[in-house]
RNA sequence: GACCCGUUCGUCUAUCGGUUAGGACUCCAGGUUUUCAUCCUGGCAAGAAGGGUUCGACUCCCUUACGGGUCGCCA
């Protein structure tokens, strides 16, 4: 049997990352098993369904590299992928309810009578479960057709997942209770049913549960705040899965050939935003330079900085010092444009030093005599100088880091002198001493 | 309220009856980096509670507590 899985959302919200997870989860299990990962756009509630929510899912899900093999966009054999074209169908396997005598009117909707018998599904991750729909109190037949003549998500969920074969439905534990309403739907319509797993929710840190509006929960945020997608991508996927040992930094195409369904957790993750900067910053580290300069270019253009010939060596002395993107503009301004302004503390500090006015006063002319420029050339430059002074040179290099980028942080120095250069060099070693002045 | 699922450091997790209960994030201390970050070392920190079963239980069973979910002509 062929593996087909699809993730269905509702265009009424932008892809939140509990939806974002579930497709991913999908995707992971179709590629792992050379499936193919349907995307079914469930617009059957008119009132809710906006084009802004529809588009805000697709491109957050092509954003996480989660790219689907059917459905809206690509076409495929079994569409068309929006419910609200397929009311022909939906027509059809109704007719088979009322042939086999399952449904009856009741206020000009139509109600599925259940089998009132206990019903047991096998789920892939939360295992046997037994619903008893003897109890009708807690089970009451549920209308499947509305009065307007629209029919409710019950009956097209099902019915899309029988047409379109889908083998596996991995869905959001909220479904669990739902299972056994389509169980005895697909038993109704003579068929078989897919195989579920149902995965545990994200709740909030505070353990409430995660929705609209909660910090880290719109998906389409984490491009601007600086995040990778495949961080991100990483992040989720260890929210109730694991691969039971002690890795964690995974790109997309190592999830997809480790994930399982037994691997699964059954508990509800809480979703920990520092955590997935962590990760992120893991995965930043993990890029070349060349791929780190160009995700972090549109940042850097964005904050207004100049993108010069060094570009790519600015942004290599930076690469592993940031969790998110979104500090690359701030950690390199300084090295891209040369009116910076003087961190006042930073100053303070490196002029406290009573020797820092000889030695740097020495330091441009010594600097000047140096035929080939080097990180090393200058720190030999700085060493000569700060000797003739009588001052030791380890405790000159914090004001040569104050004098060249005007703060008391920054990249390796040796990056800074390199990048910089001969003349850059001097200059602001120029202006530093008539700041001391 | 009824029904269902769940419960290991603050958080994400490992552990398939026998372990000093491991790793990671966060935090703290020390080291390296002449700053910060990275990195290295060390530290704080957990089996919800009570009963069983067993030579032995975090692991299996029951009860309670707590958390989450579901009970729509929403999806």
């Amino acid at each position: 049997m062929s593996v087909r899985t699809r993730f269905a959302p509702s265009p009424t919200g932008y892809l939140h990352v509990g939806g974002a997870r579930t497709a991913l989860f999908n995707w992971l299990f179709a590629r792992h098993h050379g499936g193919v990962f349907v995307l079914r756009v469930e617009d059957t509630d008119e009132a809710r369904n906006t084009d802004e929510a529809k588009e805000a899912i697709f491109g957050g899900m092509k954003w996480l590299g989660l790219d689907w093999d059917e459905g809206p966009q690509v076409g495929g054999g079994f569409g068309p992928y929006f419910q609200s074209e397929r009311r022909e169908i939906y027509d059809r396997w109704f007719a088979k309810l009322v042939d086999a005598g399952r449904v009856y009117e009741d206020g000009g909707a139509w109600r599925f009578r259940f089998d009132r018998r206990p019903v047991t599904m096998h789920d892939l991750v939360c295992g046997e479960v037994t619903i008893d729909y003897r109890d009708e109190s807690n089970t009451p037949d549920m209308v499947v057709k509305r009065s307007d003549g629209s029919y409710v998500f019950h009956f097209v969920n099902v019915v899309d997942d029988l047409e379109m074969r889908i083998s596996h439905v991995i869905r959001g534990e909220d479904h669990l209770m739902n299972t056994p309403k389509h169980l005895q739907l697909i038993e109704a319509f003579g068929m078989e049913a897919p195989k579920y797993a149902h995965i545990p929710l994200i709740l909030n840190p505070d353990g409430s549960k995660m929705s609209k509006r909660d910090e880290g929960a719109a998906v389409g945020d984490y491009p601007r705040q600086g995040f990778l997608p495949s961080a991100v991508v990483n992040f989720i996927a260890m929210l109730g899965w694991s691969p039971k040992n002690d890795e964690e930094i995974f790109s997309l195409d190592e999830l997809v050939s480790r994930f399982s369904l037994e691997q699964v957790n059954r508990a509800p993750a809480r979703f920990d935003l520092e955590k997935c900067q962590w990760v992120n910053q893991q995965h930043l580290m993990r890029l070349d330079a060349a791929s780190f300069a160009r995700e972090a270019r549109p940042f850097v253009e964005q904050a207004g900085l100049p993108i010069g010939d060094s570009f790519e060596s600015v942004m290599a002395a930076v690469k592993d010092k940031v969790r998110l993107l979104t500090e690359v503009p701030k950690a390199v301004d300084f090295l891209l444009r040369d009116d910076f302004s003087y961190d006042d503390e930073a100053m303070a500090k490196a002029g406290s030093n009573p020797a820092v006015r000889d030695v740097f006063g020495k330091l441009a002319g010594l600097f000047d005599k140096i035929d080939e420029w080097s990180a090393d050339a200058a720190k030999a430059a700085l060493s000569e100088a700060a000797a003739s002074a009588g001052a030791k040179v380890g405790q000159m290099m914090f004001p040569l880091r104050v004098a060249l980028t005007g703060r008391g942080q920054g990249p390796d120095m040796a990056d800074v002198l390199n990048i910089l250069g001969k003349q850059r060099s001097i200059a602001r070693v120029n202006v530093f001493n008539q700041k001391l002045a």
